[in-house]
DNA sequence: GTGGTCTAGACCACA
DNA sequence: GTGGTCTAGACCACA
């Protein structure tokens, strides 16, 4: 399901790791599944290897997928949640500036809270 | 209460960009307040004045604050909220990438409800 | 009639300069009329007595009004048009830029020449 | 076709956002087409990097090019003219300023409109 | 190699 | 004094 948007100003190495750890949460990836390789996914996409290998390496640190050695990448089994206070900060801060931003274009809590429903919705 | 990180990875310009914004919601800055000029904020948080002047023109681009010629920087009087699509498109993208981020974190909804009361209880 | 908008991006001295052309031109200022003083109209429009003796000055160089010494400003009894090559392709010039910004905002020549019967109608 | 004049009064990034939107219309630049980056643009007309990529940046806000990431920029591809009342006002404030800086220069309506046919013409 | 951010510093138009 | 434009040059993220 992956769909990356090169025009998108978001980082394309970002755009993979989101979009793979919603395919986690969604149910499309399942604990255990084996990821394409970095050739085949940049052949798949047709996006640099390198960009590729930055979004799994970084997916790797953070504990939601794992290489074995000559076999592959695969999505971790036992993925225990952290909170460390900074991500718990940069969690407040990312939903204050988005709060914000939704004030300014006129949504109010309500509405904020709605579009948040939906999105659940969706998982 | 402006206050800027220059050892943060967000840029100092979005840093003045989101504190002013944050300000006027709070009611710090009211409407028809006077900024303190480029060169007056430039000292005071010694940041070059470049860089403060980039992040004036952004909130006057945004009808948040507005120029006038040879008195100063004021905030806005009668900013009109304006949603577009690729606005509210945008919101939602937001969201969704932080709602994942805290499940990942192990903050369900109710949690992430929690933060949002939290959040507007300050404004 | 004199209007001047302080949160105009135009200058204001411009402001003043193209107002009272406008108002030569749509006969509300008639040749040897006389104008108010600098400081006068410096105080019917709150304007810094300055910028108003800035407009006053230009207007006088392109010989529409004129100073007569210990009597005051006059709108100039017999302007005769000059066309310098210089005056005549910053007209094309200027004129080539709207035509492109109409474009872009999907306005054709017909459009065009429509607004321009509009504006002409008013004179 | 980029020719900058850095003796005019203009704003150099002014001129070639100017230029630029004239070539696209004139179709020397087409939908996709690749422009010169900013630091071979400014090698090619001497010019500060950061001039070129000041009207690199103006352009994209307009949508007229857009930045691929790591790639390069960009004619884009679908341009939709957007009309807000905002600018149809500046469009005829302008409009109205040339057609009375005409009249002081001795141009009537009929040959205004036939500088307005030429211009049309070239394009 | 591509653009993004930032600094330091100069000069200018405008009020 | 106010912001606007421009240069020169550094460092960084991304592909």
């Amino acid at each position: 399901m992956l769909k990356v948007d090169s025009r998108s100003s978001k980082p394309i190495y970002k755009q993979i790791i989101e979009s793979i750890k919603e395919d986690i949460i969604k149910g499309i990836l399942k604990p255990g599944d084996k990821l394409p390789s970095v050739r085949e996914l940049s052949a798949m996409i047709t996006i640099n290897p390198n960009t590729i290998s930055k979004a799994y390496k970084e997916l790797e640190r953070m504990k939601t997928i794992e290489v074995i050695r000559g076999k592959g990448t695969f999505v971790c089994k036992d993925y225990k949640p952290v909170i460390t206070e900074e991500k718990m900060e940069n969690l407040k801060e990312n939903m204050k500036k988005i709060i914000i931003e939704a004030h300014y274009m006129g949504i109010n809590k309500d509405k904020l809270l709605n579009i948040i429903e939906d999105i659940y919705g969706k998982f």
